[in-house]
DNA sequence: TTATTAATGTACCGTTCGTTACATAAATAC
DNA sequence: GTATTTATGTAACGAACGGTACATTAATAA
């Protein structure tokens, strides 16, 4: 037989599952923010009671941690994999053509958590920042990376200041979600993409 | 005489200058965003005691929103003056390189206010959330009004889209608030800003 | 069966939130 | 002077915050 026995472990058994309950705190945290949602708000999406919650997954901070992870590889999985696309121009062109799809996406909140989260914060959410910076920079760096690589290959310039290229990405994806919180529209998004993208070093 | 006699009003004087105290809630304000400044933290900084701001300026919403006019009139003055420059690429170029200067100010709290405040946040801010968005509106409203007396003047080429490229010049400005508050210095943000203006329409 | 383990639901903890009642103080009006 | 007006400081309000103690329930282990 190569069915597996999953032996259950000793106690009483979770009455949630994990990951959907992680899901679904994911929405509320997209919708209002670390510190615009609330343990209240977040258990009654959950479906869980609150020591529940505690007992899973930790205090709000690390539950926010936990929806982050879950948000890197669900929602926006896309940016990574934008990273492997043929040509530096096409990476851009995805990144921010998905980006646009992603951020006018009507099932989605507006917005993404970790291009515009947590901007602004009272005292004491030091640590969320700093994890959401680093995010952010993560990002900005994976893009400059695949531009140093495609520089290698001299798909792109050598005149080309890659931090800089990628910076300029960056910037223009975190303003596309502040656009699509203030209301802008796919069709808008996806023009503001071109009109970006319409200034793509190339070699002469 | 030329001197107009201001008669004192009827009872007990106020201890604290209006403006004054404005300007130092606007600095909390600004450092914290909507939700994270707390009364507390507002009176501390203000030097006046919690009646005597619900009494002078109304509830924190109402103090929020003077705090804006005061922050419109003040440190992003420089918006509505960036309209006046004579050509349409320069009023870009003002735009986004005295924001950049604005961003990386060592005094400023890091951000735009307006550009990126309030993005997220928990139920009962739909109003300041509003007035924010309101805000943003206005500015790439008057940028695309701006860029049509231009197109109107063969100052732009008839075939661009002025909602567009307003549009694109306010994102970019967004991304900025991000990437400010991200940790960029002053010479990033302004190569940044080269980069998103080398795309510039141009008359053949 | 009995012991052990772990998740559950209830009910509450202390703190902080925005807001306000109220008595007092300091000015003008008469 | 006395009355009136307005701002002040103290002190507290009810509600919401993040977090937890504790008894109970439901599973496995022996």
């Amino acid at each position: 037989m190569s069915t597996t026995q999953t032996k259950r472990p000793r106690g009483r058994p979770s009455a949630f599952d994990y990951e959907d309950a992680l899901e679904k705190a994911l929405k509320i945290f997209w919708l209002r923010g670390y510190e615009g949602a609330s343990m209240a708000e977040l258990t009654k999406a959950m479906g869980i009671n609150r020591p529940s919650i505690y007992a899973a997954y930790g205090n709000k901070e690390e539950l926010f941690s936990k929806v982050l992870r879950r948000y890197m590889a669900g929602p926006v999985a896309y940016v990574a994999e934008a990273m492997h696309e043929p040509t530096a121009k096409q990476v851009a062109e995805k990144f921010l053509t998905k980006s646009a799809e992603f951020l006018s996406n009507q099932y989605n909140p507006r917005g993404c958590m970790i291009a515009i989260g947590t901007l602004f914060s009272g005292e004491g959410c030091e640590q969320v920042q700093q994890e959401l910076t680093a995010y952010r920079q993560g990002y900005e760096k994976a893009l400059r990376e695949r531009f140093d690589l495609a520089k290698s290959k001299n798909d792109l310039p050598q005149s080309v200041n890659t931090t800089t290229l990628a910076k300029y990405i960056a910037t223009v994806h975190q303003g596309m979600s502040v656009q699509a919180i203030s209301g802008a529209s796919r069709e808008e998004l996806l023009a503001v993409v071109e009109q970006a993208l319409s200034n793509w070093p190339v070699n002469n």
